[in-house]
DNA sequence: TGAGATGTGTCAACAACACTGACATAATTC
DNA sequence: GAATTATGTCAGTGTTGTTGACACATCTCA
């Protein structure tokens, strides 16, 4: 998006600044949904996999397992808790039965709806006052922090759709 | 940053990309300086408190506490460690002697370089590739996520400096 | 000056959530 | 039929958070 070809030299303050701004974020964001987690017993791995349930109906734990970065022991005790309580289901794969492809249930649905709503607010209150061409950069910047071998499982996302 | 003031439609699929956007950059972001971290008796709580003593010297312990928002016994075990260790010093305040300001120690000063080099040049690469148009707008948007209260706290370090 | 508030440190118990290592089962691939 | 793959589970452990209670030094203020 730039004209030039010369390097922008931002300096060690605006880089420790970044780092600042993804750790507050992060933590007022994340603090949100402990609201409707408190209460249940659930906890913010139980959101983080119903999140990503939602997103990608009927992604097998595998896959689950590659997005959230824990091991299938940590997963599988989150996952035995959201089925047990009818928030998940887990149905045999149909072209290979040994995989496993999990959805909400109309609960988990539910659910999921309430936990993210003040996460949504939060997100549509700063896209908001910060107008589009902030958020296209937003968009570009997080996407770019992003590994490489994930972005494009982020932004496909939102091209594809799945409501 | 508009011309005009017609609300922006931000979809629900935008606020849940961003959710996402937010989830995996900042994984991916923290996963960074695990390495450095491994090999020591330190975990990703110290490596937060020796962040926030780096950019902010001199803080107190009241002061770190409303940063990190865990309770005084969870910080208290973090820094009795860092302070065993010869990386953090705690002073005795000057104005009030009950107040402990915090400092790194130049072993501590070695160490938050080492931690924050692999996070730094991810964001450095990540504002190369966006440009600074796409920069503006990261900041702005992220600044308004984060919590009113907490927003000139970051935003007023960058200006004020502190090396 | 004395009473109460404040900042810090600590003990103990506990919970959430991650880890490693080992193993079992069913289904698929070759 | 043998090896691999996807999943589930048991057991033990570590980090980081929590609550509750209490101690001590210091500051504030009536």
């Amino acid at each position: 998006m730039q004209a030039n070809n010369t390097p922008d030299p931002f300096s060690d303050q605006d880089l420790r600044e970044a780092i600042e701004l993804l750790f507050f974020a992060y933590r007022d964001f994340t603090a949100d949904p402990d609201a409707v987690l408190a209460g249940r017993e659930l906890g913010r791995a139980h959101h983080r996999a119903i999140h990503f349930i939602r997103r990608r109906p009927g992604i097998t734990v595998a896959g689950l397992l590659e997005i959230l970065q824990v091991t299938k022991q940590s997963l599988n005790r989150v996952l035995r808790q959201l089925i047990e309580d009818g928030l998940v289901d887990s149905q045999i794969g149909k072209t290979d039965r040994r995989e496993r492809n999990l959805i909400l249930t109309p609960a988990g649905e539910a659910l999921e709806e309430e936990m993210s709503q003040l996460q949504r607010d939060r997100i549509g209150r700063a896209y908001e006052a910060a107008g589009p061409d902030a958020v296209a950069g937003f968009r570009d910047v997080m996407a770019q922090i992003i590994n490489t071998e994930h972005r494009d499982d982020v932004l496909s996302l939102i091209r594809n759709s799945a409501a």
